[in-house]
Formats: structure tokens, C-alpha cells, sequence
DNA sequence: CCAAAAAAAAGAGCAGTGCTCTTGTTTTGT
DNA sequence: ACAAAACAAGAGCACTGCTCTTTTTTTTGG
């Protein structure tokens, strides 16, 4: 029943989609705080109140944005595991890591609104949730291959109430994984983008050089932290 | 020549003190985004003008703000550091972690403020480096006795360029660490960073629930990774 | 002590923002 | 053809950061 759809609908999606080619282009130019609806109107030859049947406020314009940024994220992420496929699963895991990396260096707005500080008032909407998780998936994908190859290392037990929430998650995602190694996967998670931060909020600015050498070494050791190769 | 001031001069700080304080409440309260100089103004009972014999611009008070959250969270970090002395060095280094994860949880707009997306055109100014390194410092300090009483496990030779860096760093810090060590502790304190973000800015949200068990176990992690504990 | 100079405060105003409400104008189903 | 729904436009409100100009206060030098 969405298939076919009448002329005003078809103009309906345009427009929207318009204005969110236009706020996307403002956001990559001069970032989240500066996106203007007045000026995506502006941009887009309407007056500013026009916007609002198309967008209920600014923060769901934002909204928008998040979700396709989460988007990019999550396809230049699985982008890098389908090219990595038949190599050593540590290789894949850095691939994806890498992919990860240099998307947020290419789209620094985009990523700090996704993996910056949230906006005031803002909570992460339902809608997000699928391609926030995208990421985190394609990085599982990876430790799944692995154990159903015998390729992944056996790793402590955590804590009984981590192992919990790993148990948890495992069946809500329906992956079939070792607890500890769930548990131990979603710290690596983090710690990814710890690093991924620092490089592209400038924390690194002094510090690091060699950027990308630096980088691939670390991953590296997440990947060795996450049981996809021998401890030393 | 500062220790003696006129009745002018110090009349000047206490103004610039109550301006940082106000302002500092409204960040507490509703973040960065929403603090606006003229409610600083209105609530100390001035005209929004003459805020800005105090600080040229918003983006200056910010800086004081910004100074302010690192010197607060450095503080908090030393003093774990201090209080932990005499402990063994995974456990001083757990406290400082502990200590930087707990203060960022009951000051989530400072934290934001220091650790999250860097406002739009912002570049930090040289003042900031200073108390931005407090809380790296403070984990070197661990790993420096450490190494100092022979605890530290030594750790496998980075590539040459981070090598490099590293080497510059010691150097430019003054911090007599093996290199690898110093490379490896780099990595290792982004992503420390990375587990305090995903926390605070509610990444873990409907992920990890058991937050204090799931961050101590990363935190020992990140010892071990760092050579303060025996691989296994 | 008192006038000149410096500093601070106040006021008005500009250009911009998000958002709402009211008034016209199209387009759509009946 | 017509009522209803959707859309566009305009005016306007309350707010923002910031810049001027004018007034008041404080310090300083003769």
C-alpha cells in the first residue's frame, strides 16, 4: 500500500527529503550547533514556517540526521567486513575498525553527533536504536565467524552480574557466543571508540603523530583483547 | 606585585568569580548549549553589556568552564592517586580510573563539556593543556613507580613511528618509561575515555546494567594491558 | 580637594534563532 | 462542484550573542 503513491505524497517525500539534503550539507559544513532551520528554509527557497508540516522541531530534523549518520556508519563499517571476507578474523576486525576510523575522520559533524555529547534535553528515540547498533554488529560478526571457526581465544570469566547482562544481550541479539567473550566485547566496543574520540575531537593534537600507525597498533590489541589472537 | 591588590582590582575578581560561578551553575543544570550570558547576567542582577567587560565573548567563558571541569576532574583524579598509596600499582591505577569515572557520572554536562564534541569553531587555547593533562599525569605517576620498583611488564616494541612519538612524549613530559610502555599507555588512556563516554552519554543504556562490576573489570582490563598486571 | 582620566555599568539596537498563530492558496477525495 | 484537508506565507513573540553610545562611578594626578 506504499508502493504506489499519489502526487501529493510524491511531493511530500521530495520536499523532505530536500530539507534533509540541505540540513545534512549545513551539518557536515559547520556542525550540529550551527544547523539553522531558518537557513535550510532559506537554502531550500521557503519560508522558515513552511518547514514545521515537514519537521516538527529542530531536534527531530536532528533526529533525522542522527539516524542517517548512524546509517553511514554502520554500511561504511559492514562495507569493510564484506571486503575483508576469508581473511584471518583478526584482519577483519581491524578492517572494520578501520572503516569505523576513517568515516569519522571524513565526517567529523556527523560523527560528533552521533558519538559526541547529546544534545540538551535529547533522548536517543526508538528509531535509532537499529542503526546505532550496526556497528557493534558488524564487529560481532567478525567474533562469530571466528568462534564457529574455533578461532577464538577463551577468555575469563567475568563478574556474575557482567555475565548476566552478557547473557542477556547474547539472546536478545540472538548471537551465539561465549558470555565471557560477549562481556569482553562490549568493553573492546567502547574502547574503540575511546580511541576514535581522542583522534577525532583533537585529544591526540601533541600527543600522536603517526596517527593511522598508531591506530592500526591499538586495534590491534582490541582485537587481541577480544580473544581473536594469542596473548602474546 | 599580585599579592597586594586595590579595592578595584579585587572588586574585578569577585565580579569575574560570581559570573564564573553563575555560570557554572546553569551548566551543571542544563549543559553547555543552554547556558546563555544573559541569564548569567539577569540572575547577578547586571545587564547582559557589561558581562563582557569580564569576558570578551561566550566562548570565553566557556574556557574558564572548560579550565574549570579539567582542573576539577584532575583533582579528583590525584586524589585517588594519593589516597591509594601504597597499594599494589593495578590497584592505584583502578582508583584513579574509578575516581575519573565517578565524578564524570556526577558532573555529565562537565564532563560533556571536556570529553564530548568539541563546540563548532572552538580551538583550545594554551591554558587548557595544563589541566588537561592532570588526569593523564596521574596514571603515568602510577605507572612510573611501577617501573621505578620493577612492576612493570614489559611490553612488545610498537611500530617505529609510534616509537617516535612516544620517545617525544617521554621526553617532552619528562617521564623516565620505557617506550613501548609510554606508546602502549597512550592507547590505553583513550580508551579508558571511550568506557567513561559510552557510559555518561548513555551508550550502554539497555547494554550493560551491572555499570560498576562492568567498568572495574575493564578498568583491571586496562592494567593489564598497560603492564601493571601479568598477562592472565 | 578637585578636575581629568579611566573603568564600569546601563541602555538601545542589530541580526539572528526556534517556534506559533493567523491568513490565504492548492490539492484531494466525495 | 464543493467541503475538507494539506500546504504555504506572513507577522510576531521571546530569546540569543554582541556592538555601539551614553551615563555613572571610581581612581588618579596636579
Amino acid at each position: 500500500m506504499s508502493a504506489i503513491k499519489g502526487a501529493r505524497e510524491r511531493a511530500r517525500d521530495e520536499v523532505t527529503a530536500a530539507i534533509k539534503e540541505e540540513a545534512g550539507r549545513q551539518l557536515a559544513r559547520e556542525g550540529a550547533a550551527k544547523l539553522s532551520l531558518r537557513a535550510v528554509a532559506r537554502e531550500l527557497g521557503m519560508v522558515s514556517s513552511a518547514l514545521y508540516r515537514y519537521f516538527p522541531s529542530r531536534d527531530d530534523l536532528l533526529t533525522a540526521l542522527i539516524i542517517d549518520a548512524y546509517d553511514a556508519l554502520g554500511e561504511a563499517a559492514e562495507t569493510a567486513l564484506a571486503s575483508a571476507a576469508g581473511g584471518a578474523p583478526a584482519e577483519r576486525w581491524t578492517a572494520v575498525c578501520g572503516a569505523v576510523r576513517r568515516w569519522a575522520l571524513a565526517h567529523p559533524h556527523e560523527y560528533a553527533l552521533i558519538y559526541g555529547s547529546p544534545v540538551p534535553g535529547y533522548q536517543a528515540p526508538q528509531d535509532t536504536v537499529g542503526p546505532a547498533a550496526r556497528v557493534g554488529l558488524a564487529l560481532i560478526a567478525v567474533l562469530r565467524d571466528a568462534h564457529r571457526t574455533g578461532a577464538l581465544h577463551p577468555m575469563a570469566e567475568p563478574p556474575a552480574p557482567v555475565r548476566e547482562d552478557a547473557r542477556r544481550l547474547a539472546d536478545e541479539l540472538g548471537v551465539d557466543l561465549p558470555v565471557p567473550a560477549l562481556a569482553g566485547f562490549t568493553a573492546t566496543w567502547a574502547q574503540l571508540f575511546g580511541l576514535v574520540n581522542f583522534e577525532v575531537f583533537g585529544q591526540f593534537n601533541h600527543v600522536v603523530e603517526a596517527r593511522e600507525a598508531f591506530f592500526d597498533q591499538a586495534a590491534t590489541g582490541l582485537a587481541r583483547q577480544v580473544g581473536l589472537l594469542p596473548r602474546e
